[in-house]
RNA sequence: GGGGCGGUAGCUCAGUUGGGAGAGCGCUACGUUCGCAAUGUAGAGGUCGGGGGUUCAACUCCCCUCCGCUCCA
């Protein structure tokens, strides 16, 4: 396990721009043996011992909730260890891509570590057991048939209490127990140290396989897992013997591509090395391996090539699970250039590399490159974006130390920068040592270790146990006849009661329990579609005699239907014979929505582009939400041709059918086909016409006309280059087309009009709404009486198409949805009414300039007071023409001027010239006595303040008192 | 699932016990200049993400909500 990086610098500090001529040099000619080809000997040789050679699984198995990526080749095979699928084969051979990120700080460091790997494994399901599995791989490695490795360099471990292993190796293979070492639980068992510690569940001794290199070293190159017990409780005598044993190998494959190729790293190996050079090159730079920058290399060529894989999978950096830990390996790895000098973009160009480098084993990810390139530059982007935004935060940072004479940088302080704003702490750290400042790594991860305390988590088990997991094993699968039927006669198999965490099997269950308490049945056969594929489930019932369960929902979990619902009437029973049948209108409605997803799919292809593929789809009754790429929003003409593109397959009343083909076929038939889905062989494929061919697992109808109607109701963005349209079919389609004519009727009466002039009379109506805004606000002379009441388009509109044109451009007039379109227009009709009110009452008390208000004022000293009663003004206003009287009059001014807003309301404000400032007199002191006299209360500054009260009535005393208090404080400034 | 930060002019952002919505860049017009670059002057542009509350008064305080960024799992 401990690999430790071996120092072979001196062969590898040759020019960056000979990559061929170092591997060359690293590998022993007559001995070379291709990455690729030790790929294709591996399965080949399983296969020939009676193994079914499977295709890896993704590497992002959204089918498996608890993983986040395929960790080893075993993962796609749990069920068929623990017996719950139906096996059509017993022993299997893979190739496997997966990736960890538990050694993620190793990478680039050590010799053997990645993230992303390939894992070659054979695999048994209660078929062979350890004799065979160990002598199967001695003879694989050591054949000349096959690898030929000298048996004098192999050595292996067992399981201290693993009699029968350790004595196969010794006696059958004739290894001497010198080179068979007894290890402890926490090295050779799988779970490591699973007898002790736990979990509970299968486990099983291992024994690994290590070659010793020319100085000496030994690397681990394969591990047999035997999986032999099952663990109940703690020690002792927990591990009991299991019925059915099984075989799980894994052989790490560019581990012993790097042994075959004796080269002294992973990434020197023939599939990495180009990665390594490419990425030199990008990053005009000399590989070295024992250098930093040979370290930066080799994690930039380990991290590209995950994010690679991920993002041909669909799996773009976010900020949530696999797609944050993508994108935080492409973060990694773009600060390790930027710390090798890049300031631009770098990484997506290494994305053809790594196409090229693994096309052996993965030809498809050659058909991604753009695609995959596009989402990795954007995420670099944004990320020397943030990379930028984090330097200024940097250095207020060293400012902000300077100032208090420190000199290491506050590790808690990094953490919380980096918590926040993402600011990298190696960016910090490296930016603090040119400054000849320390960096507090212990007080960081402190931090670091805390906020992961406190941001807590969910963990996850390895396998799942309970009541669905147990009928699973003894029913391996339900029938799914939704394709041909939605009713059927069948037998209750399992009925399980309480939520999810506190579940049980019941052999019957009657009606009148609890109604929130969850219940599920699983069934022998049954025609209800189970969630899947972005198709809701089917609803309907389940019925025998008078007993009535109501499905509510139907979900699938691994291979068995799961029917969720309640009992409304009579008792449910094991074993019962029951007619289960579909909601068919539901169905109808459900499969009106898919098919029209399969034409939408189709259509934004052919006129958006090639590019918008799907990324997700949701498809319930009558309505559907399909997620697909594009960097912008559609715009109103390409949703319309959108609609028209489905509508006119619609008319055209294509014929819809489905059959069951080989991958290999449907792919050269050029179905649509997602990346990163595993798709089964045969597979099914749904045809429309002669245009549309989509791998498809859903109900659908017979016919496109079925569709009837095709609406779509929305477009928005759902996260970068990802945009979603939401649309609705048949009878929902129609329903919505009434609704906007009923929107636009509703509005127009409104204001008022007829729909053909709504638009412009809601432009008429915002515009004057806010010029009167302005005019009241004081923005200059009173407001051009604009609306001259538009032109053309007379009252009816004709046709669904301008309705609903019309209904849009209201809408984004009033930036509010469809819906509340009337409310909003009357809400502005209100506050229309209320400032022109306010504006007659202005108009009413005469024509109110500076000038005239100053030439109401009175001198007492040297200083004009005025004190004016304005209504109708707003706060704003009398600022406005206090400030000019300041500016106009030579003399120094005090000025209080009173609005009444409404029946109930008084407005106050006032403002002195600087000079009375200067003398110590205050506008907000001044105005504290007025307010209280018209119940209320205010402040401000000293030359301008505002206040004001709910006493209209008692204005007349106030402006007297106003009056008064500033020829007293004018009299006595101090005093005030 | 959880923690932190943010949403103010077309863009980048400032706005300190609640009391005049601002800067820089960009834009428009008019100058200087043969013209460009440059530069001077003037001007347009804001539901301060949305909704509710407290208050005489909310960009500011409280509650709800939408959106974005960021970290942990």
């Amino acid at each position: 396990m401990s690999a430790e990086p071996v120092n072979f610098s001196e062969h590898l500090s040759r020019s960056a721009r000979q990559p061929r001529a170092i591997f060359l040099q690293m590998a022993r000619t007559e001995t070379t043996m291709k990455t690729d080809e030790l790929r294709e000997k591996y399965l080949a040789y399983f296969q020939s011992q009676g193994h079914s050679r499977q295709p890896s699984d993704v590497l992002v198995p959204t089918w498996d909730p608890s993983v986040l990526f395929t960790p080893a080749g075993m993962n796609q095979f749990k069920d068929h260890f623990l017996g719950k699928v139906k096996l059509e084969f017993t022993r299997a051979t893979t190739c496997q891509k997966c990736l960890r990120t538990g050694d993620i700080d190793n990478v680039g460091r050590t010799a053997y570590h990645h993230t992303f790997f390939e894992m070659l494994g054979n695999f048994s399901f209660g078929d062979y057991f350890k004799q065979e599995a160990i002598t199967w791989a001695w003879e694989f490695l050591t054949s000349r048939k096959w690898l030929g490795i000298d048996p004098g360099r192999l050595s292996v471990t067992v399981y201290k209490d693993d009699d029968e292993a350790a004595n196969f190796w010794h006696e059958k293979i004739g290894l001497p127990f010198t080179r068979i070492s007894r290890m402890e639980e926490d090295e050779n068992f799988w779970p490591a140290s699973a007898p002790s510690q736990g979990p509970d569940g299968v486990c099983g001794p291992c024994s690994e396989i290590y070659y010793q290199l020319e100085n000496g070293k030994s690397v681990e190159i394969w591990n047999l897992v035997f999986t032999q017990f099952n663990r109940v409780g703690a020690p002792p005598n927990n591990l009991r013997p299991l019925p059915s044993k099984n075989i799980d190998t894994g052989m790490g494959l560019e581990r012993t591509a790097s042994v075959l190729q004796n080269v002294p790293s992973n990434f020197h190996i023939d599939i990495l090395v180009p990665i390594v050079q490419a990425a030199a090159e990008v990053c005009s730079t000399n590989y070295q391996y024992d250098s930093d920058n040979g370290r930066r290399l080799r994690r930039i060529t380990d991290h590209v090539r995950a994010c690679t894989f991920a993002v041909h999978e669909n799996v773009i950096p976010g900020p949530k699970k696999a797609r944050y830990v993508i994108k935080r390996l492409l973060r990694r790895a773009v600060l390790d250039g930027h710390q090798m000098g890049m300031r631009e973009p770098f990484l997506h160009q290494l994305v053809p590399a790594v196409a090229e480098a693994m096309k052996g084993c993965y030809p498809e990810l050659r058909e991604t490159i753009g695609r995959v390139t596009d989402v990795i530059r954007r995420e670099e982007s944004d990320f020397f974006s943030t990379i930028d935004a984090g330097l200024n935060r940097i250095e207020n940072t060293f400012e902000s130390m300077s100032k208090q004479e420190r000199v290491m940088v506050d590790g808690r302080e990094a953490a919380s920068l980096y918590q926040t704003y993402g600011v990298p702490p190696e960016l910090f750290q490296t930016l603090a040592a040119e400054r000849n400042l320390t960096f507090d790594w212990d007080g960081y991860r402190e931090a670091m270790l805390e906020h992961e305390r406190i941001s807590g988590g969910d963990q996850r088990e390895l396998f799942q146990t309970g009541p669905i997991e147990t009928l699973k094993e003894a029913l391996l699968r339900t029938d799914f006849l939704g394709y041909e039927t939605t009713e059927t006669t069948t037998e209750i198999k399992g009925i399980i009661v309480g939520p999810p965490d506190d579940d049980r099997l019941v052999g019957k269950l009657a009606a009148g329990g609890d109604p929130n308490q969850p219940v599920r049945v699983v069934l022998d056969r049954s025609p209800f579609y189970a969630e899947g594929g972005g198709q809701v489930g089917d609803t309907g019932q389940i019925v025998s005699g008078d007993t009535r369960f109501e499905v509510l929902d139907t979900k699938r979990v691994g291979e068995l239907i799961v029917h969720h619902g309640r009992v409304v009437s009579g008792e449910l029973k094991e074993g019962q014979k029951v007619t289960a049948s579909v909601d068919n209108n539901r169905r109808q409605a459900i499969a009106r929505a898919h098919s029209a997803t399969h034409l939408l799919h189709h259509a934004l292809q052919s006129s958006v582009g090639g590019h918008a593929q799907q990324q997700g789809s949701k498809v319930d009754a009558d309505w559907l939400r399909f997620d697909f790429t594009n960097q912008v929003a559609l715009t109103d003409n390409q949703i319309d041709e959108l609609e028209r593109l489905v509508s006119q397959r619609v008319q055209e009343a294509a014929p819809v059918s489905w059959k069951l083909v080989p991958l290999g076929e449907a792919r050269k038939a050029g179905a649509m086909m997602l990346f990163g889905e595993k798709y089964p062989d045969p597979v099914r494929m749904v045809s429309m016409g002669e245009f549309s061919k989509e791998l498809c697992g859903g109900t659908h109808l017979r016919n496109t006309k079925e569709v009837e109607q095709f609406e779509v109701i929305a477009e928005e963005s759902v996260s970068a280059g990802t945009r979603r349209i939401v649309a609705l079919t048949g009878l929902r389609a129609a329903e919505h087309r009434g609704q906007v004519e009923s929107i636009l009727k509703e509005a127009a009466a409104v204001l008022s009009t007829t729909p053909g002039q709504l638009a412009d009379q809601t432009r008429a109506l915002v515009k004057r709404v806010r010029d009167l805004k302005k005019q009241l606000l004081g923005g200059g002379n009173a407001a051009a009486e604009a609306n001259a009441p538009a032109s053309g388009s007379g009252g009816a509109l004709s046709g669904y198409a301008a309705q609903r044109s019309a209904l849009r451009d209201v809408a984004r007039l009033l930036n509010v949805a469809p819906q509340e379109i009337a409310t909003r227009l009357k809400a502005l009709q209100d506050e229309l009414a209320k400032l022109a009110g306010q504006a007659n009452r202005l108009a009413s008390t005469g024509d109110v300039s500076a000038n005239s208000l100053l030439e109401q004022a009175v001198v007492v000293g040297d200083t004009s007071i005025i004190v004016s009663e304005v209504n109708g003004a707003t706060p704003n206003l009398m600022r406005q023409w206090i400030d000019q009287i300041r500016k106009q009059s030579a003399s120094p001014v005090a000025v209080l001027l009173a609005s009444c807003e409404g029946d109930d309301k008084v407005l106050l404000v006032a403002g002195i010239s600087r000079t009375l400032v200067d003398r110590g007199m205050s506008a907000g002191a001044w105005i504290g006595r007025v307010a209280p006299i018209v119940g209320g209360g205010g402040g401000g500054k000293p030359d301008l303040a505002q206040a004001g009260g709910k006493l209209p009535e008692k204005l007349p005393e106030a402006i007297q008192t106003a009056k008064d208090s500033i020829r007293e404080m004018l009299g006595n400034p101090a005093g005030a």
